[in-house]
DNA sequence: ATATTTTTTTAGATTTACCTAAAAATATTT
DNA sequence: AAATATTTTTAGGTAAATCTAAAAAAATAT
């Protein structure tokens, strides 16, 4: 069993690395756990005495067989308190990230089991991320960011790679949601901001917002 | 805010100071947290510190006003949590006390709110304790130990007071379940064993377990 | 009323997870 | 290639929550 601080540790590690694995840099998942390098460093060999990472000084960490294993469940169950959130307890999407944050540590494999089940074995969560299988098996979507998209493209929101309740709300207000069919209608020079049509109605988005809104053709 | 610890011990000293809010000594709070007194006066401290306790050093703590408040919300979480695992995710009422002191510790008090509605604001948790209300209004219902009851005398199970799963485990099997009328056959001389009726059959209890198994009339 | 036992508190250590400041290693400029 | 800047680690410290051992207070027994 882990600490709460240590599966925190675990996902950020997961996130940060990526589908190719990566080693991920001490700063980087200092950032990303809003605390100080060292901090993460004295983590990083926790994890590693522990056997949950693999950790070269100066090189970066990386997840372990077994550290990959524990954070895949953590998402697993963070995926689904969202699901049931939304689903069943009728929160808004940008509502749930911060209560399934803490949802998630709740450490019994039964009672993931019997959530799925009662939420009928969902697919993805409220922002289109997919729910790994009390296995830890999961496909990966192949989405891309909007802006990769050119004038005149057409795609479909299917998921977002921030989850704060801010970006989340915004979108909301324009109309942004999952499953809505977008068309870019320009790319301005000038910052890279995206004017796009949804729903027969424009919007603009900025560049950094459109990186962070996922598109499947 | 307060940490888990804090949250367990305020909760236990509620439980131990029963209705007439008697002080609660440190032995006795040390063991219902199974811990050593040390470590109870150091957490009776921090708590007075922060005025959800009044210690006076020897003669006991009992909670204030604002420590009884966050003591009954941690109770109504815990309460509410237990519905949700009996009547959603199908555990048994043997299952679900560990799960739900985790649960309980999660702060959101309109989780707990849209929880308590999608049960159904249920008036009472699966062992038949009372569920209080978002205020921390609820009703202590007049139930007594059934080792009070005399020869011939009759009652209905509502409540238990002991939640561990070898107890519960227990009177399931003896048949033993809230809501059930029972009837004193014999109470044994030796050593107090009781033996009652319940749904046609016989069924014998000894005196330990008598005492937790709650009775109204 | 004194002695003994029990309960409670204090003192000093340990572990986790964080911090700041300084040192060491690596990367980037010039 | 040397100088400078950045990143990472180490060293040493703090707060929460625990522990053991010893001291102090209260309760009980003689």
């Amino acid at each position: 069993m882990q600490t709460f601080s240590e599966e925190n540790y675990l996902k950020a590690i997961f996130h940060l690395s990526g589908t190719d694995k990566k080693p991920v840099s001490t700063n980087a998942l200092a950032e990303k756990m809003k605390t100080k390098a060292s901090s993460a460093t004295d983590m990083v060999k926790r994890l590693s005495e522990k056997n949950l990472v693999e950790h070269t000084p100066y090189q970066g960490v990386t997840l372990t067989e077994s550290g990959i294993r524990s954070a895949v469940q953590i998402i697993r169950k963070h995926r689904l308190w969202e699901v049931f959130l939304v689903d069943k307890l009728e929160f808004k999407w940008d509502e749930v990230h911060d209560l399934a944050e803490e949802l998630e540590h709740i450490n019994s494999p039964i009672l993931a089991e019997r959530l799925d089940a009662f939420l009928g074995y969902p697919k993805t969560d409220p922002h289109g991320d997919p729910i790994p299988d009390k296995h830890g098996n999961f496909e990966e979507y192949k989405m891309f960011s909007l802006n990769k998209l050119n004038k005149a493209e057409t795609g479909i929101i299917t998921g977002v790679s921030e989850h704060s309740t801010a970006f989340l709300k915004h979108l909301e207000k324009l109309g942004l949601t999952l499953g809505k069919n977008i068309e870019i209608v320009d790319i301005l020079e000038f910052d890279g901001s995206i004017e796009l049509k949804i729903d027969g109605t424009h919007q603009t988005v900025s560049r950094e917002i459109s990186k962070h809104i996922l598109i499947s053709k």
